[in-house]
DNA sequence: CAAATTTGGTCGTTATCTTGCACGTATATA
DNA sequence: TATATACGTGCAAGATAACGACCAAATTTG
């Protein structure tokens, strides 16, 4: 969230660098104030999207090129200091480990099924799809009136723009890893 | 530039309209003010990108989806209502038919060189490619201290992030449209 | 070395984005 | 008919983006 401020910031600042532009020389190019210019490459100010326009513009780039993330950075997610979110009494237990981000276009949760726990979820949008890696226990998924049977190890990959249900019918705890891709054409 | 605030607006109705989102509902899950979202939709206002970070960070979009222009409609420019730009005492004159805009990442010009003008280009930034088409008159270009002849109807085609020369030699009028792209990888 | 220019930044003011509250309309409910 | 619910918009207040003028350090120039 802040820290996107930061990395537009940076890659203007980066950018104007490479091209030995001064704030002035970018500004009069832009027609975006010298003051302004500075204070978003040093992530203190939030530009509008006018203002984005102008500087992207001005310098001939694209808009990937002023969002997009530099990150050599590595990130360890622990599982016992994520929030999850409970449903079904408990029986029904969602980590998100890895948040939806406007450029990845998906996220990550861990889920865990109690012993006998349904699930019936909304449907997505149109053009999301499903990626269910079963860790521990056999999952059941109802899709399309049909009943597919996932066992450890395997990986179930399904249109999520309709109505779908998971099942634990088994004794032990079902843990599963879910991708969700959100294509937005 | 304005047109540019509308648009956003209108793709983020038109989506929320498809997914029969109200606005306090499309509030709640962005964490947008229901005001903000519609005066955004309206192109009332143009919101900061850490605003529209959360619209589509809530709806699950990418920027592009929200940026992406709709324009199934005809732009027609006439040359004559164009403000070119004058150099070399008028013997070169650039007139900008399609104007940068990050999105499609090139630009296009109509250039006219009066019988023995010599224009010395600065280099562009690297990743810039040029496509000459001559229209009236043979060019000359210089690029890497080697000359191309460019005859009419025929193109030249180089990467512009060194200096270059263009000549008319010639006793007539040399026209030709410039392609310039900008890759900004 | 001193003057001049360039560079990036701070300060105060203005414009505008952003919010919560309240209002009007429309549709459904009793 | 009256009540309730949901929906989008107008209003005033607070926050903050955007600008122009001014300042200090670094670099260039004479």
């Amino acid at each position: 969230m802040e820290e996107f401020q930061t990395n537009i910031g940076e890659n203007i600042k980066r950018i104007r660098k490479e091209r030995n532009l001064s704030l002035d020389k970018t500004s009069e190019i832009t027609g975006v104030s010298k003051t302004m210019l500075g204070q978003i490459e040093r992530g203190k100010s939030a530009p509008t999207i006018t203002t984005l326009w102008k500087i992207a513009s001005g310098l001939r780039l694209s808009f990937s090129s002023l969002i997009s993330q530099y990150k050599p950075n590595v990130t360890i997610v622990k599982k016992k200091e994520v929030n999850p979110i409970i449903e079904n009494n408990g029986q029904y237990r969602v980590y998100p480990l890895v948040p939806y981000n406007p450029e990845q276009q998906f996220e990550i949760f861990s889920v865990t099924l109690e012993p006998g726990c349904e699930h019936i979820a909304e449907p997505h949008t149109t053009g999301v799809e499903e990626f269910i890696l079963v860790n521990e226990g056999t999952l059941e998924v109802v899709v399309n009136e049909q009943v597919y049977v996932v066992e450890p190890e395997d990986t179930l990959i399904f249109k999520a723009d309709r109505p779908h249900i998971y099942r634990n019918n088994g004794d032990c705890i079902v843990k599963c890893s879910i991708v969700i891709h959100y294509s937005s054409q």
